[in-house]
RNA sequence: GGCCCCGUCGUCUAGCCUGGUUCAGGACACCACCCUUUCACGGUGGGUACACGGGUUCGAAUCCCGUCGGGGUCACCA
């Protein structure tokens, strides 16, 4: 299948505007697994063609969710071992990435010459030519096509000037673009996904090759980098398929070899369209809406960003988005979590890179019957040694994060205690500081009573919250007071004395023996474990809701216990 | 709107190419029950799908046509 007998290259090439989408994630871990799987090279490359998104911070943050995700390449810009986010999947030590083959610049904007070179040829040929309208005119002319109710298509109307009068003021500088002569042939694409995909050419118009500002459009640097970086197969999303003829035109005007093409399907959020950003502020802002908020709330009103003028054009006009920060901290400031759209969403979110990319791989794509019987979990390995093209599907998938979140939950069960506080730690140390800042065997503690019943890794670290209260002024939830405490004559209460006389003179500290006391104690007063068990747990963390009770103690130690206890006995008794 | 792609449980999918072994298998979600010191986990059981309509055929989820539905794309963004 590889077109002539050469190695196959692959590549993905992000533009870098922005974190790593999840849908882009799946592009690149497909373009992995099928050099993995026929002992190719997987490629990098940077479309960084539109000076004003671009940004080299953005391409290190694309590259190090990659490795975080345990995705390393062969070829392309390097990325050394202290770059990679912490707690990402197990890649070899040292560097990835470089240029074997010789075949650097990665960044497009650092082939310019490359593309000028073929632009001339292009143009000699008389394949392609200057036009000097401006965004302006053509945007009016589009207007016009569309009040007319008529399809828009350049009108070639740099092509009713003279050449060497085209060529002459192109070379004295005025303003232009170089637009491709679309030859007047059907193109068939042979995709493997899709199958033939005929365009006639009154589909094709002259699209532009390079902008006015020198740099090329995607179509001329996707075109000029495959062939001159040797890539053999073009894996990307179905949204791209329409690119496809006039990159095969084009191909075929230079003379360059046609890759072999294969468009996935495309990833929908719950709401069946595209999975966007714009989610997010979209989500923010109905909270807001329903909230009836007229401005940020309260703590995080007028911090940068949430200023009351920001505020509310934001919730007024639906394409305004806020700034990533300050989204996010009006979310958590109300509690509102926010749907993840990119790798680092989820990364934070608490998902482990494995299972990010086992779900996505699943989504469109599914092992064959020689794998196994109905084989869904599954690691790199296991990817790299199955996947196939023929093998990817051709309808859409809606993005269900309960799936993903049921995989998560699935992983971290597996895991031992010790496994789980390794990969814990270095989340905590970015996105849970105080949980990381624990004494070691505090920590260990913690993880291995927090474990069992957590989801995510942030759900593990929001369940370690309780001790971090301040003993002294625990905010009790009324309910639970209620419920608890108070009802039937305040049996709670009493449960709550009796423990608190043997907590304090329990001999060791430890779960075991807390336990054991929680026994006595409920079947001293004829009850069962939950009425001693519950108002404790009140005590200690104001809520209903806790790790195991005696490991909360535990954790909590001795004097901190007591000091809860007393001041909840306080405060309601 | 033009052009193109797609259409199996609520969702992701297996099966479709090479019609019968499938009154359609798995997973997530959902419901019920069990377990239980909270929240989770876990266990058992359950309901739910071949978009619709025509063909072809002894026989169709599987092949053909039409309808409807969903999506993509129509930039000096990629």
């Amino acid at each position: 299948m590889p077109p002539n007998d050469r190695p196959i290259v692959t590549r993905f090439a992000p533009s870098p505007t922005g974190h790593l989408h999840i849908g882009g994630a799946r592009t690149a871990l497909f373009c992995w697994a099928f050099a993995r799987r026929h002992g190719g090279a997987f490629m990098i490359r940077i479309e960084d063609t539109d000076q004003a998104r671009s940004s080299e911070a953005s391409a290190r943050g694309i590259l190090a969710d990659l490795a975080w995700l345990g995705i390393d390449w062969d070829e392309g810009p390097t990325l050394a071992e202290h770059d990679r986010a912490p707690g990402g999947a197990p890649l070899k030590p040292g560097v990835i990435g470089g240029d074997p083959r010789g075949v650097a610049p990665f960044f497009q904007s650092q082939r310019l010459p490359i593309y000028n070179g073929l632009l001339d040829r292009l143009i000699e040929s008389g394949h392609a030519y200057a036009a000097f309208e401006t965004t302006a005119d053509l945007e009016a002319k589009r207007k016009a096509a569309a009040a007319a109710g008529k399809q828009y298509r350049y009108d070639r109307a740099a092509l009713d000037i003279p050449k060497p009068e085209r060529d002459a003021r192109a070379r004295a500088g005025e303003p232009h673009v170089v637009r491709f002569r679309t030859p007047d042939e059907p193109v068939v694409v042979h995709d493997i996904v899709l199958g033939e995909v005929r365009v006639g050419p009154e589909e094709l118009d002259d699209f532009v090759l390079r902008k006015a500002d020198g740099f090329p459009t995607y179509h001329f640097g996707v075109v000029a980098d495959d062939q001159t970086m040797g890539v053999t197969h073009v894996l990307r999303g179905q949204e791209h398929l329409y690119n496809t003829p006039k990159h095969v035109s084009l191909q075929r005007a230079l003379g360059f070899r046609t890759p072999v093409y294969a468009h996935m399907p495309l990833i929908f959020n719950e709401q069946g369209t595209k999975m966007s950003k714009r989610e997010r502020d979209q989500t923010a802002r109905r909270w807001c809406a329903e909230k009836g908020l007229a401005h940020a709330p309260d703590p995080v009103r007028g911090t940068p960003g949430l200023d009351d003028a920001a505020f509310s054009a934001w919730l007024k006009d639906k394409a305004k988005q806020l700034e990533t920060h300050a989204l996010e901290r009006l979310a958590s400031e109300v509690g509102l979590s926010l749907p993840e759209v990119s790798v680092d969403d989820f990364r934070r979110a608490g998902f482990l890179p494995e299972v990010i990319t086992n779900f996505i791989a699943l989504l469109g794509w599914s092992p064959p019957a020689e794998a196994g019987e109905n084989v869904e979990k599954f690691d790199l390995p296991f990817l790299a040694k199955w996947f196939e093209l023929e093998r990817i599907g051709k309808t859409n998938a809606r993005f269900d994060r309960k799936k993903l979140l049921a995989f998560n939950t699935d992983a971290m069960g597996g895991m031992s205690d010790a496994e789980f506080a390794r990969r814990w730690r270095p989340w905590c140390q970015t996105d849970a500081p105080r949980l990381a800042a624990l004494p070691p065997e505090q920590f260990d503690a913690l993880a291995a009573a927090v474990r069992p019943r957590s989801k995510t890794l942030r759900e593990a670290a929001q369940s370690g919250g309780f001790l971090f209260l301040d003993d002294a002024a625990i905010a009790y939830d009324p309910k639970a007071v209620e419920k608890n405490l108070k009802a039937d004559a305040g049996e709670g209460l009493r449960a709550l004395r009796s423990i608190r006389e043997g907590l304090a003179s329990l001999p060791s500290f430890e779960p075991a023996a807390i336990h054991a006391l929680i026994e006595q104690t409920a079947s001293a007063m004829g009850v069962g474990l939950g009425k001693v068990a519950q108002p404790l747990r009140v005590a200690l963390t104001g809520t209903t809701v806790s790790p195991p009770i005696d490991a909360t103690a535990a954790l909590l130690g001795r004097e901190r216990t007591l000091a809860r206890i007393d001041a909840c006995l306080a405060a309601n008794g």
